[in-house]
DNA sequence: ACCATACCTTGCCTGCCGCGCAAAATTGCG
DNA sequence: CGCAATTTTGCGCGGCAGGCAAGGTATGGT
């Protein structure tokens, strides 16, 4: 895959380092302070460089908080083309978005990187400054995802409706699992909400 | 409907009015001189009121932009209260989806305010720096939309996946036919490609 | 018809942000 | 080891978002 980390230079290795640590940072700060008292000096001071250098990284703190999920959603079209071609779609589909929403799998107490991750993910669904970026970056990663569908379904991407359609309506099962999810009091494990959801897509959403 | 014009008093009209007037401004602005040739103060010149003014009904210029679509799209949601209860669900969408999609239609050569819909779609598509409010915006509708199927499914947002789920879809099958039908080079109609998208969607996504 | 009230508009001001530019530091490579 | 390429940094500017308080205008009760 032409995003990997390794042998692409040392110079490359601390660049991707550095975003993600900004990235990271931004999430962890904003959650804890509140989103507007955080400046993005602040968070540029976190990881130990300048304000100037934070906007090379990124043109805003949104688009800084955002990218974790932008990182995390483009696996899920990595995770696509990793499932076998003889696989089913749908099945591929519904297995590889699983891999992203494995959360509270292991023992008791959730991990705590999932506490922060779920955090960071509700922050940027209620804050409206956030709202745009988490959903620009959702539709970033649908365009990869739906080259990923146009190769295994030899489709394309530029000509037919067909892959663009499906990411799009994958990113919506999604994200209307993720914030049922969010929004369940008593907690409920999230793997069953994907399922369904994307079960209910592939049945051609019958009313209930 | 709860937002009708009439007899809201002279006061809220006037909002209303100055509201559409400045969302207009800055959509024309923008399209003819590239968005960031455009202040906020200019927007706020072309339709007679301080700068000041425009950021009480608009926090960005993004916002102001994006603001159009976002009215658009809510009447799709109205559009569908407005179907008959008796009507089949996607049937329902269907009709109430192309009602805003009626592009074109006209005689000879496309309605001058369709020229610039059309113009400012491109451009919150294409300039980065909307894409996050058109999506914003989108989701907002949706929100709608979801309350319009709760009703007519008797399902409940609050608590049912489905209403969401189904919102969500149709927002990315809408999405999907109007990039393709903005991307076609030999202009084709719209309805056809938004009657195939939910087609498509109420059919399961099946592999073409 | 009138007045009191609530609401909208406006100007002023402050702090922050995004970015262009050029100098300085750092890194990789021959 | 030293050169070239790339990244980091400092500086400065134009612009933006929004708090606050003053002035003006519709509204609803009497």
């Amino acid at each position: 895959m032409g995003t990997d980390d390794e042998s692409l230079g040392l110079r490359e290795r601390k660049k991707r380092e550095t975003r993600v640590a900004l990235s990271w940072a931004a999430v962890r700060l904003a959650v804890e302070r509140g989103l507007d008292n955080v400046r993005s000096e602040d968070i540029a001071a976190e990881v130990g460089v300048s304000p100037r250098t934070f906007n090379n990284y990124f043109s805003s703190k949104a688009e800084a908080i955002a990218a974790r999920h932008l990182d995390r959603a483009r696996l899920i079209a990595a995770e696509l083309r990793a499932r076998p071609a003889s696989e089913p779609l749908w099945e591929a589909i519904t297995t590889a978005a699983l891999t992203q929403f494995a959360f509270g799998r292991e023992a008791a107490g959730a991990a705590p990187p999932d506490q922060a991750w779920t955090a960071g993910v509700r922050l940027m669904i209620s804050e409206p400054a956030l709202q745009g970026e988490f959903l620009k970056a959702s539709a970033a990663a649908e365009d990869e995802f739906a080259a990923a569908i146009a190769e295994r379904t030899g489709t394309d991407p530029e000509r037919d409706l067909y892959p663009r359609l499906v990411a799009g309506a994958v990113g919506a099962a999604l994200r209307a699992a993720s914030e049922q999810w969010l929004r369940a009091d008593p907690p409920v494990p999230i793997a069953p909400l994907v399922r369904d959801a994307l079960r209910q897509l592939a049945a051609g959403l019958p009313v209930p």
